[in-house]
RNA sequence: CGCGGGAUAGAGCAGUUGGUAGCUCGUCGGGCUCAUAACCCGGAGGUCGUUGGUUCAAGUCCUUCUCCCGCAACCA
């Protein structure tokens, strides 16, 4: 028989910035189900990705002053780059596709060329928006205020020559696809679907641009590029070697099993895609999944909103695995999920260090204290046994059924429940109290033993999600490769009767919650400030002052007799001043945050006299000090303008 | 009435076809000492957002309203 096979996707992202925790999460998902496949004995293809043309790419790259190829490489194989994030997270990705990549290209085009003989692409006109500064079309909800989104400025009607897909040709085979199949999933986003797009009618859909160029031509009619459609979705095949000799698996493992994606781009995955590829006569992908977001604080992560997660801090800090178990036991997998520095530490120092941690840790510990790290053969069952047994057994069937739904959460839920009740079961054996009593050796080493029996079989089934804490495990344990089976894993006594033990460090150390906000916290600033400029001035005026008017700023040298805090003002500095005139004069002036009246009593300053008196604090000040003002990596800076002292009061500056 | 989702213990969440309201964290008390100040047991804490209804029985079905979030042609 055919060994079964299985193909999973994720998105291709979209390099126009470094992911975050979210393209982490939906990677990592894959990721966990990839190696759960390979486990089951599944020959699996996992491909993941970028899409790397389109405007948005070409206008960045202008921005940064490159050329949209040496852009895209940076953010995709440079530091810190996506496929640096891949390797970090332990990703098994068996392929890697980029839509820049020779062989997709020249697949795009003819499979563009083919729909276009048949007579579901044809050409039109693509009406909207114009920004002609920007070279940009916009849809009307696109345009902030009436304007251009990027720019502000005026944006006109106009149409351009474009080619479209007979979207609508398809609309009603799609519907029966989403209504009476289980194509989609979860089934709650059917309904958004049905309602939102098809039934008010799908239009067709505009495949191709003009208004610029960063995508691959149209080979039969120059000038005119392929729109993301055709360009992105594709990619699940070309990546297989649809229509290509760079690889020559398509039969192989097409359909796909599964497409995971985030639920913003559930349509185009459940509505364009199935009707694309029922143009193209090809059969369909068994599933698409659209998992929910990681929202913070109930909102979405944007960079708008400044509380977008980075995940490489994260996953230095707490390392890699305690990072992906976290996203997948703590969600559900269909819905969205609220991250926050505080759950994941919480998580960490619950399941991983108390709970699993600490119980390989004790149970390490007392084979090596009673045994002297290997258990002798000698054994003495009894009913205090079977509950652990027969739940620890049972895990595998239960495991599996959650993991062919795709919930993670649910299938380590069931772990964990195993690692409670191997927790509960050295109490209730009392393990250090059969030691004292040598009588009891066999007693003894069998409940040792089923201990160690559960964590192999609890390990084998963590490797999808944390695949070097399963190996440490194991090594633990002293588990060689021929117990660490998916076929073991639904076996008591796969391990040696005399098995031997190694002692370890803690697999997951404690984490003081309070000292690790503190550093996230800390370094996040750091980030903050390192992505403002260093240095900013405001920018020069454009508009002329005449001579006449600035005459009239009547702008004098005045000595600092005295200044005190403005009382109940955190800000305001009240400052006597001998402005030539013999006569006092007060001005108030913002700056407390900057100076402490000392350092400034008897310097000279500069200050505008002529300005009308105005009551600050119910203290009139007449006048202003001059201060130059300047912004360092964001932060406010200001400094008083303080002039030689050989400058008499009263000298007037012009 | 644009569409969809949500509202359940102090916090974060589960609650399948209507039949005793649960889990994790926190909190309080107890136990144990093998272990990573961990582990085990027990207690307290909820009129399941609001109005009305169907039913022997409603967190669950229908209805009114309120609040939150997302989507509305490319941020997982």
């Amino acid at each position: 028989m055919d060994q079964k096979k299985f193909y999973i996707t994720t998105p291709i992202y979209y390099p126009s910035a470094k992911l975050h925790i979210g393209h982490t999460y939906c990677t990592v998902s894959a990721d966990a189900m990839a190696r759960y496949k390979r486990l089951t004995g599944c020959d699996v293809m996992f491909l993941t990705g970028t899409d790397e043309h389109g405007q948005k790419i070409e206008n960045k790259a202008k921005e940064a002053g490159v050329t949209p190829k040496e852009f895209l490489d940076n953010i995709v194989a440079g530091p810190k780059g996506i496929l640096e994030l891949w390797r970090l997270m332990n990703i098994s990705n068996d392929r890697f596709i980029r839509t820049t990549d020779d062989y997709h290209c020249a697949s795009i085009q003819k499979i563009f060329k083919k729909m276009y003989e048949k007579g579901d692409i044809y050409k039109g006109s693509y009406k909207g928006k114009y920004c002609t500064p920007c070279e940009s079309f916009w849809t009307e909800s696109q345009l902030v205020n009436g304007k251009c989104p990027d720019c502000g400025g005026e944006v006109h009607d106009a149409q351009e020559e474009a080619y479209f897909f007979r979207l609508s040709k398809y609309a009603d085979r799609v519907r029966d696809l989403l209504e009476n199949t289980d194509f989609l999933q979860p089934r709650s986003r059917v309904n958004e679907m049905v309602n939102n797009f098809i039934k008010p009618g799908l239009e067709d859909l505009c495949v191709s641009r003009t208004s610029f160029s960063w995508g691959i031509p149209v080979d039969f009619d120059p000038g005119h590029v392929v729109y993301v459609w055709v360009d992105a979705l594709f990619n699940y095949t070309t990546a297989l070697g649809f229509l290509n000799n760079k690889y020559d698996d398509f039969d192989k493992y097409w359909p796909c099993d599964v497409h995971f994606v985030g639920k913003e781009i559930v349509r185009f995955h459940s509505i364009i895609w199935p009707a694309m590829l029922m143009s193209m006569e090809m059969e369909l992908p068994k599933h698409v999944f659209g998992h929910g977001w990681l929202v913070i604080d109930g909102g979405k992560m944007s960079k708008s909103k400044g509380n977008v997660v980075d995940p490489y801090p994260l996953a230095e800090m707490f390392g890699v695995d305690a990072l992906r178990f976290f996203l997948l036991r703590t969600f559900p997998f269909g819905t969205d999920g609220n991250f926050s520095n505080e759950l994941l530490i919480k998580t960490i120092n619950t399941d991983l260090a108390n709970d699993l941690g600490n119980l390989v840790s004790r149970t390490v510990a007392m084979v090596e204290k009673y045994f002297d790290r290997t258990l002798p053969t000698a054994r003495e069952a009894t009913d205090a046994d079977d509950e652990l047994i027969s739940l620890a057994t049972g895990l595998r069937a239960r495991y599996e059924a959650a993991m062919e739904q795709f919930q993670f959460q649910d299938a380590l839920e069931e772990i964990f429940k195993v690692i409670g009740r191997a927790n509960k079961y050295i109490d209730e054996n009392v393990p250090w109290a059969l030691a004292k009593d040598n009588s009891k050796k066999a007693r003894l080493a069998t409940v040792m033993y089923n201990l160690l029996e559960a964590v192999r079989i609890c390990g084998t089934l963590l490797t999808p999600f944390m695949p070097d804490t399963a190996a440490k495990i194991f090594e633990r344990i002293g588990a060689d490769e021929t117990v660490q089976t998916w076929e073991k894993a639904n076996v008591w006594g796969a391990l040696p009767m005399d098995v031997t033990v190694v002692k370890g460090d803690a697999l997951f150390p404690r984490i003081d919650e309070e000292k690790a906000l503190a550093e996230l916290d800390a370094l996040r600033e750091a980030q903050k400030k390192a992505a403002l400029p260093a240095l900013e001035i405001e920018p020069l005026s454009e508009e002329n002052v005449d001579f006449d008017t600035f005459c009239k700023s009547d702008m004098r040298a005045v000595k600092i007799k005295d200044c005190v805090p403005v009382k109940k003002s955190d800000k305001l500095l009240q400052f006597t001043l001998d402005d030539g005139s013999g006569t006092d004069r007060t001005i108030l002036s913002g700056i407390h945050h900057y100076y402490e009246p000392e350092q400034l009593i008897g310097k000279t300053a500069v200050a505008i006299l002529n300005l009308p008196p105005r009551k600050m604090m119910g203290i009139l000040s007449c006048g202003m000090l001059i201060s130059a003002v300047h912004k360092e990596n964001g932060e406010e800076k200001l400094h008083l303008l303080l002039v030689d002292d050989a400058i008499p009061a009263g000298a007037k500056l012009c």
